[in-house]
DNA sequence: GCTATCTAATTGCATATGCAAATGACAAGA
DNA sequence: TCTTGTCATTTGCATATGCAATTAGATAGC
């Protein structure tokens, strides 16, 4: 096992010799390759493995512990890191756990679920094309028995191919993904819309009430992951989020 | 000069040597002795004037400029960064630019403005003492003509005396105080609400109509300086951020 | 079994040293 | 004047070395 795992170390030879062992081992962790909880090589063993000094090695891990991919501890060693469950202004990845915070019960429905290739207006929804098979999920979240956010989610199978044989009975589809799958890259886009006819009556809210929509759209190495229409009532939400000049507080 | 610049820089004993080095230069940075584009002295330099190995200098300085705050080449040296004009969903700290950035003309009017202690009314508004001077203005932001967004904003006279004298004939409020004042944390909100009488007027938009609201505080050191609420059209505007599991990208 | 102690593995920090790479400044030459 | 080449300054990178701090695990003693 340890020797397997020094061996996925390599250098490429682009550029610095302590770059090169960071990527390494950062591609690793970032593909699954070395879970959170996996135990990282000591410096001592790289070193020999690859070459290099031990401060070259050393220089390489302490970077990626900045960054917060792995976590080390004198004498115990280094481990990858568990991916933090939210990140400035995104605190809203689990819903969950969002409504907990807050102190009041949590429940989610999920309303509808439809699985194969999308409907045209689907597609257009989530920009997505016809002939990619995806899961497609409407789930009310709901937070002291009060509706809390309704969501609306494409999930694409041909990356995420474990979806389709999930119920998601006991946790849904947003935290289902979160632990069952990869992702690299999201983009996130907030805008305010007002409440339709279906919104009245599942979210609780008027007629035309300013409601605020975070469409959130996440990919694995290119690859598309799933698409969110989370749409909350305006009143009762508001995204908050600190950062200094030079980055997040 | 440079003897001025060397001797700033100062050891506190707390923490590793590095880190030492790294937090005097940044706290000089932030609280504006040394402004952008100031030259920071020359590894050897610091080296010699704080007794430590150029190594450790080194460390101090590659670990600021990936934070951004200082920018090197060989042979030139070492200068302050200018901090950076937007930051990731945040691209909105500049309303001009924003406008600019999407192709259409700017201009923006004071609406109104007013000096002085606050009214009960704008200092509920604000979360603001009853007693601290402020200065409120409230600006509306065109873009090809069309209303932008409305701009109501408070600026704290304690901490940035220079706003008092200050006409705003040029240069909107919130873009004066980017290059008149310093800041180092910020906190910003987003919901969404409905349209009252005034906006229908000045935003163009129909009554009710949802209305993305971001609210905005800014401080310095602690001292408050300045807080707006800026309000969009809903229907005209998104904003949009990309990140990473483990950070902005 | 339980606890106190010791040992050794592992990371953290600093130094000293040497060479490489980029490039501003200046001098030499056309 | 313009170009070209050389030199010196400054940062970038890697190594080798040593010691300090932390602490998991082994050991000894009760």
């Amino acid at each position: 096992m340890t020797e397997t795992r020094l061996d996925a170390v390599k250098l490429d030879g682009a550029g610095p010799v302590y770059d090169q062992i960071r990527r390494s081992i950062r591609d690793l962790v970032l593909d699954g390759s070395w879970p959170p909880g996996t135990s990282v090589p000591p410096e001592h063993a790289l070193m020999e493995q690859l070459g290099a000094s031990r401060m070259t090695v050393h220089r390489a891990l302490v970077q990626l512990a900045r960054e917060g991919l792995i976590t080390r501890r004198r004498r115990s060693g280094t481990i990858v890191a568990s991916p933090p469950a939210s990140h400035a202004m995104l605190d809203i990845l689990s819903i969950p756990d969002e409504v907990r915070r807050l102190g009041q019960s949590y429940a989610f429905e999920i309303l509808s679920r439809r699985d194969g290739k999308p409907s045209a207006e689907l597609a257009a929804l989530f920009e997505l094309k016809r002939t990619e098979p995806v899961a497609h999920l409407v789930t009310l979240h709901r937070s002291g028995g009060q509706p809390h956010v309704l969501e609306e989610r494409v999930i694409h199978l041909a990356t995420v191919p474990a979806a389709a044989g999930e119920r998601f009975e006991d946790t849904p589809p947003g935290d289902w993904l979160l632990k069952n799958s990869l992702w690299s890259e999201a983009e996130h886009a907030i805008s305010a819309i007002a409440a339709g006819p279906r919104e009245v009556e599942l979210l609780a809210v008027t007629r035309g009430e300013p409601c605020l929509l975070v469409e959130r759209r996440t990919w694995n190495q290119g690859k598309p992951v799933t698409a969110a229409r989370l749409l909350y009532p305006g009143g009762r939400h508001r995204f908050v989020g600190r950062f200094g000049p030079y980055g997040a507080v």
